[in-house]
Parts: C-alpha cells; structure tokens; sequence
DNA sequence: TCTTGATTTGACCATCTGGTCAAACTCACG
DNA sequence: CGTGAGTTTGACCAGATGGTCAAATCAAGA
C-alpha cells in the first residue's frame, strides 16, 4: 500500500466497503465472534485483499470504534447550556432515540464492547465520555440549582437516557418479540417523552 | 455418563462446577468469545472430563440460559394484581435492581445473547416471555383504567423497567468509568424511584 | 476384597481462523 | 503504448478450538 500518499479512488472505495461489512459483522457476532473471512466476503473482497487495506481484525475493529465514537456522541456534544433546559434535554432525547432507529448496528457495536468490559475502548471512557459527561452534568447541575429543572442525580439524569433509548436499538429482537408488528418508535417515542416531562418538572 | 440414574454425588458437583464456570465465562466473553478450556479449566476439570458430563459447548450454553430464564423472570411473575398497584411496581423494580446487582453475570449473559439477535433463546421470548408479558401488561391496563396509575404505554413501561434496571449490570464498565468510586446503586436506587414515583402518579 | 460401573485423562483429529507471501494482474499517466 | 506503482489472489502456515476415544483410575456396594 503507498506510505503516505492521498488514498486513490480504489482505497476510498474499498477501505468504505471493508468498514461498512466490518460494522454489520462485528455489531452482529462481537468481536471474537466476527471471522476476517465474513468481512471479507460481506465486503466484496478475498481475505489477502482485504488484509491488503488494514493490518489485521483488531485494525478494522479499532478504526471502526474510534471512527464512529465521535458520531455517538454527537448528540450530548450539542447540548447547550444557553438553550431552554427542557428543550435542550428533550432534543438530546429526541436525538438519541433518532440513533437508535437510524443506527441500530453502531449501537450494537458499542453495546456489545461493553458489555464484555470493554476491553478495546476503555481508554476512550475514562478519558473522551468521562470528561464530556463532567462538563455536560455541570451545565444539568447549574440548570437544577437554578430551579428550571427538579433537582436529581445528574448522572443518573444521563444514564437514564442512555438506557431508554438504547434498549430499542440493543435488545431489538427482545422489543420485537413482545410487540410484534408494531413499530417499536412509534410507542417509545412519546413514552419517553412523557417521562421526561414529568420528572424533569420542577 | 449413567443412563437415567439419580445423579452421584460427584455427578451434582462437577455439573454445578461446570454450569458456575459456564456462567463467568460466557458472561464475560458471549458464546463465540467462550471456548471449553476456559470452562474446563475455571471449573478444575480437564476438557475431556467436561466433555463427559456436557455432550457439547452449545448444550453447557443451552443448560445455562434454560436454568435460569425462570429465575430472570421471576421478579415480573410476582407481580400481584390484587396488591397496591404503586407498591406493587415499586417492588418489582426494587427486585430488578437488586438483581443487577446481584447476579450481574446472569444479567450479562442475557444481553450478550440478546445484543447478537438472540440466536439460541428466540423461543423463549416469542413464547414464554411473550405470555407472561401479555398477562402482566393487563393487570397494568386494568390499572390504569381504574385511575390508580398514569395511563401510559403497558409495554414501553415495563421496557422502560428493564432498560432502567439492567442497563447498570449490562454496561458496568461505562457506569463505572463514569462514576469512579461512587457505587452505582447509591444513586441509581433514589433515582429510580423519584422516576416512577413521578411517572405513575395518577 | 473384588467387581463393576462411574470418572478421568493423554493423545489425537479435523476444522477453523488470523495472517503471510510471492506471483500475477490492472490502472493511470507520461 | 509502455511502465511502474497500486491492487488482487491462490497457496500456504501456525496456532487455536471443539470434539473423540481407548485406556487408566477410582468409588462403592456385594
């Protein structure tokens, strides 16, 4: 592969194809459950091809985490201690819950890295989420002493809303199962919406 | 191994042995992510010894989920609909996180399955889970219509239950990145709740 | 104690899996 | 075109993994 050269039109496409295979064999089998071949093949590419753009497994698996870890935070990134608290709050909500549907797979990558401890991104926690849940719990903080929203846990307040809209991207097969035809959204939306309402009252 | 004898003495052991060992490890790592020495050796045996007693890594993982899905289920079972509809929820997720935090690992277990589409249990949940669900969410309902709680989804409340509850075994790790010291439960419990408490008033 | 069934194990096997490599092929550009 | 860099692949390898088996060891009742 060039040194340093910038990627030519096969690359982009191909280092495309390998991540976005990558994303729906991993967030689908795990990590250890995931086989260079299924990427490969899912990916349009022979293995030795494929090896050919990223070193080895735990490199895809890596440029695919970090690539995305930005994007999964996105939404708690914009909320703005200068909005409406409320409404900062719920559009935080409303935006997670929009990632649950639109992005199932990166929830399931994340969530199927954490529930086996993290191992390839623990870093990432303790540094990147753990300084932007400090400086967004102090915006919830200041919004509480205020009295514009009820006084609670602040991280709490975020683990809650983690764990609403995540459940719906993580445990789809569980939700489905039990609602059958109906669109999951289409109820959890103003459950939660409801929920918010009244907890975060004053 | 004996036909269909009571099991020996040693038989109960080293079945128990296996399933606990089975239990840490899957937890820890999914059923891809397991592999039998590891069970073997956490359970003192050699992998053939286990082999003797288990015919295969999918039938330790079977036995495993199948033993304890009553025991997961147990909590939403006791709910009684001739008690006091508040008292009644507030105990079910008292008993909920109570289970996350003690059993963390049968929790764990659970959402590795579930995060992968649930390939080995799809049954269980069409089925049994299903039933009770449909049994429970009408005692809700009826509740409900009696204006002894908020009218709200039946469903997404009992998801919002779960999601709330399991979410800090599931994702120990990131809660406790976050966190640091503080115990989890310390605030979670209050949390919880004040959550409800506002959620359900009438 | 002796015997018989229960238990344990070392050696072994087939398959899968991540990864390598040299050779072949393709493409873009002068 | 021709050429050199970029791309692709078949063949291959070493180690891991699930599982088998015959032989050895152990335990308990007659």
């Amino acid at each position: 592969m060039s040194k340093d050269r910038a990627p030519t039109r096969i690359q982009k496409k191909n280092r495309a194809a390998i991540l976005e295979a990558a994303l729906n064999v991993f967030s689908a089998y795990g990590f250890r459950g995931a086989t260079v071949d299924q990427i490969a093949a899912e990916a349009g590419l022979s293995k030795p091809n494929l090896l050919y753009y990223f070193p080895s497994k735990e490199a895809i698996h890596t440029a695919l985490l970090s690539g995305l870890l930005e994007i999964w935070l996105a939404p708690l990134h914009d909320l703005d201690a200068d909005g409406d608290p409320l409404e900062e709050i719920r559009a935080y909500i409303h935006r997670k819950l929009q990632m649950s549907r639109e992005l199932p797979r990166e929830s399931r990558l994340f969530a199927n890295e954490l529930v086996q401890g993290a191992p390839r991104i623990h870093d990432a926690l303790s540094n990147d989420l753990k300084t932007l849940m400090d400086e967004k719990t102090a915006i919830l903080t200041a919004w509480m002493e205020q009295g514009k929203i009820a006084r609670l846990h602040p991280y709490h307040l975020i683990f809650s809303i983690w764990a609403l809209t995540q459940h719906y991207a993580d445990f789809d097969v569980q939700v489905r199962a039990i609602l059958g035809d109906e669109d999951p959204y289409e109820g959890a939306e103003p459950f939660i919406d409801t929920l918010y309402r009244k907890l975060l009252a004053p």
